[in-house]
DNA sequence: TAGATTGTTAATCGATTAACAATC
DNA sequence: TAGATTGTTAATCGATTAACAATC
């Protein structure tokens, strides 16, 4: 009991210390690290290869894996595996976060069905519309149910993620209904903002961001 | 002709001196101005009123609108539309990209289907996939057609853009057959990396980025 | 051992914030 | 006019990079 509070103290500690650079480089390394484990049968690799690929300073990557307790060897570098494997852990992917997807149109058929979450440690459990045509449809794994089941899905099941695909007019009731419910994350598809109490959990994912970036990178590159 | 490539020198420029940061606040502020215009009829909002919003300093709003060129009025403000429209503009939302989707899978089909982009400037052309059971058919308002056809399609329509929905182990091949047909930017949703010549503009879309930082801040809301 | 590579401190660089004069 | 808000320079802060000692 005793070091498992201790080790929960440690955890949060080490995540309000690492800045939001370093994160992103983190979820990009472990990107990084996959691939190289697919490619490369080597079991090591050195912070200067792992720079070069992502055309950062070597020192940095150095820094942020000891940022989360990462230790290299000298004349060696970092095993492969346990960069990997920690970064996971660090980032909660071999912890299992329950959802559901709210808004069974093509992006909520798409998020339901695309089987690598398992990876991240999302599992989808259901999926939602309020559209009386749609409910009872298949779709991928997923028989789609009415909004009124989420109470009950939400609480039986201990889903603490709600995926929300809807239209944006829609966006806010669903939210309601889902933190009614007791979610306690929203990861936000619908393009608009949704108003939530203070220790809800919420994250917009717009598409325009990396459309934006892309047409930035492309016009810069064309000079 | 001389201030058509004055004007372009200045676009470039400009490009070239915002920074990373500046860019992803600025497509922040186009989304608050959007909102912002559907809910709120007064045609003006203070820098202070975005930063509230956004939870920074006011002085990085100022900053970053005088960046690309948007200028206010003391005691007044700056002119909402007036804001997203040089934001727009800036990010070449006004401009027309025309771009092919590889992969008729549920990602490629939501992506085919989603009528938002209009809004962004990208135009989703045509569907493909190798995949001889899926070629003819209907995918939203796309024929799904047989990668042979992409070389003839990308160059009668002039399409700049690929948008790869692939497997991991497709991904390569396709983004190949995209290149040598001449589009000039790939963006990657297939969850690997590719090899492209250096002229080629390559974002990669890794969704674990979104949900890894969803699980940070539940994780750091938590403690 | 020699030397490649880590780990860490110090220096630099760039981004953010504070201060305030300009202005409508 | 008075005062709210912009625009901009200077100060601060934090992130990146350089330097180098420790080490296997």
């Amino acid at each position: 009991m005793r070091s498992e509070a201790a080790r929960e103290m440690y955890i949060v500690k080490n995540m309000a210390e690492i800045s939001k650079t370093t994160l992103e480089r983190l979820i990009l390394y472990y990107h990084f690290m996959s691939d190289h484990l697919d490619r490369d049968k080597s079991a090591t690799v050195t912070s200067n290869k792992i720079a070069d690929m992502m055309e950062i300073d070597d020192t940095q990557v150095r820094k942020d894996l000891a940022a989360i307790g990462i230790k290299g060897l000298p004349r060696v570098g970092f095993y492969t595996e346990d960069v990997r494997n920690r970064i996971r852990e660090f980032l909660g992917f071999e912890d299992l976060y329950r959802a559901v997807v709210i808004g069974a149109g093509h992006l909520g058929g798409a998020i339901s069905s695309y089987d690598q979450f398992a990876e991240f440690g999302l599992h989808i459990t259901a999926l939602f519309d309020n559209n009386p045509e749609k409910v009872g449809l298949t779709i991928g794994s997923h028989v789609v149910q009415p909004m009124e089941r989420l109470l009950d899905i939400v609480q039986q099941r201990n889903v603490q993620i709600a995926v929300l695909t809807v239209p944006a007019e829609a966006a806010q009731p669903a939210a309601q209904t889902a933190v009614d419910a007791g979610i306690r994350a929203i990861w936000v598809f619908s393009s608009t903002r949704i108003k939530t109490p203070p220790n809800i959990t919420v994250r917009y994912e717009h598409i325009s961001r990396g459309l934006a970036e892309l047409l930035y990178s492309l016009n810069a590159n064309a000079s």
